[in-house]
DNA sequence: CGAAATCTTGATGCAGCTCAATAAGAGTGG
DNA sequence: CCACTCTTATTGAGCTGCATCAAGATTTCG
């Protein structure tokens, strides 16, 4: 079950055997969380961090006037909350986006880790800052990107995140999100999300289209992005 | 010259005689860093971090047409490029926004006290979370809040920030940037910066001037901002 | 199969951008 | 201390990318 969180930490670091099983073991109980369903809220004080196996998670916040803007997006073999266990509590409210089967674990599982097996310590530090180097690329976008390029940067991202944990094939990767939730991703309305779908579609881009990205251009993909996938700490190394 | 970086620490945590005694010892070596000087290049290798004693800095990304983007400020106090450590290498330049003393840490300082004092290191764990925490609320500035709103919302982290390192006086802070540093902040031009300013000056709510933010009215500030300053886990204690 | 959510497209509006020109500082060298 | 230059601030006029509003088409799901 934890196949893509060691392929995610293995693409970066080594992992021992021995370190394997402890994460197996803190890997046990699972749990299945029904798409729409909030898993934390904002400021409840929490005691575990999740371990999502399966489906797609966001963080997000919600404005007064009904709008949200999704801060971060988690997919199969992220080790989400991390920063829970330091900050005890959350800043935002978290929700499975789609279906998704998770591991719950209790800080105190964590504790122990970073005392007994101070390497897997540093790499869920690791992963911390890694969430942040991807939340740093978000601002960008959403800073400075226009519509069209700031939509193609979020697929070559998760084209990169996802195929580190083998979910891409040849043409793209399942990505089951709503227009609606794209556009809380993006900063945009769906309205407006719709139209660059069909221009990306249109001019050979990218097409999504039933819960999948499918692209047809990488190259072009990146270039109209000004997509650079340093910061997602991708090893220079076999692709 | 670390008094900034424990008032800060003890704001949330303990912070013992020893530790302080730790603290002070890898901050020894100062150096002066002029304004506008680029500390570290995107993609570099760095093996150091710094902790900023005075001054401003900024994280940011400058993209193919000149324009620029910064992810994150930084204060007096505020522990630089913690992430570092794990990451290796910066997916972004650091530059000194104005005149700036720092002291430089090596990685290997960093790595002896994750080891000899492991509660410092979760001190560490923590700033760059909380530095998570940071560019999450930025996020939803730039996605979400109108350019006055995100701009009196900048204004009121830096007030709360400034605040727990003893920077604020009755009327506000110090705050050195041009009108386009803060562009680049926020996402917007300069022309329009500058009109949201006289926009916030004339209704009564924050004065930005000669480097400088005076709020006239934080109460009214805030409500403008919709900001919330959860999001900065000050320990709920005496203001 | 029916209801609700999502997608799609058109028409129109406006927040923030671009372009432009002037004013006000802030260094710098003589 | 002034002349010169360079950067920053300010304001106006006009434009545009994305939002809003609206209405129908399609898909999803109970």
């Amino acid at each position: 079950m934890i196949e893509r969180l060691l392929l995610k930490l293995r693409r970066r670091h080594e992992v021992s055997a021995e370190e394997e099983a402890v994460l197996r073991r803190i890997a046990q109980p699972i749990k299945q969380v029904p798409a729409r369903t909030v898993q934390i809220r904002e400021g409840q004080r929490i005691d575990f961090s999740t371990l999502l196996i399966e489906g797609l998670m966001g963080r997000y916040k919600d404005m007064r006037d009904g709008r949200r803007q999704i801060s971060a997006l988690h997919i199969s073999g992220d080790f989400l909350d991390l920063h829970s266990f330091m900050l005890k509590r959350l800043d935002h409210d978290v929700m499975a986006l789609t279906d998704c089967t998770v591991s719950i674990v209790p800080h105190e599982e964590i504790e122990w880790i970073t005392e007994e097996h101070p390497r897997l310590g540093r790499l869920f530090w690791f992963e911390t800052n890694l969430d942040a180097a991807i939340h740093r690329a978000w601002e960008v976008s959403l800073g400075r990107r226009s519509a069209l390029a700031r939509t193609a940067h979020l697929f070559c991202e998760l084209y990169v995140r996802m195929k580190i944990v083998g979910l891409t094939d040849d043409r793209g990767y399942e990505f089951p999100l709503t227009q609606i939730d794209l556009a809380e991703c993006l900063g945009l309305t769906s309205v407006h999300v719709n139209r660059v779908l069909k221009e990306l579609r249109e001019s050979g881009l990218a097409t999504f289209r039933s819960g999948r990205v499918d692209i047809d251009n990488f190259e072009k993909l990146q270039r109209a992005a000004e997509f650079d996938a340093d910061y997602l700490f991708v090893d220079p190394g076999p692709a």
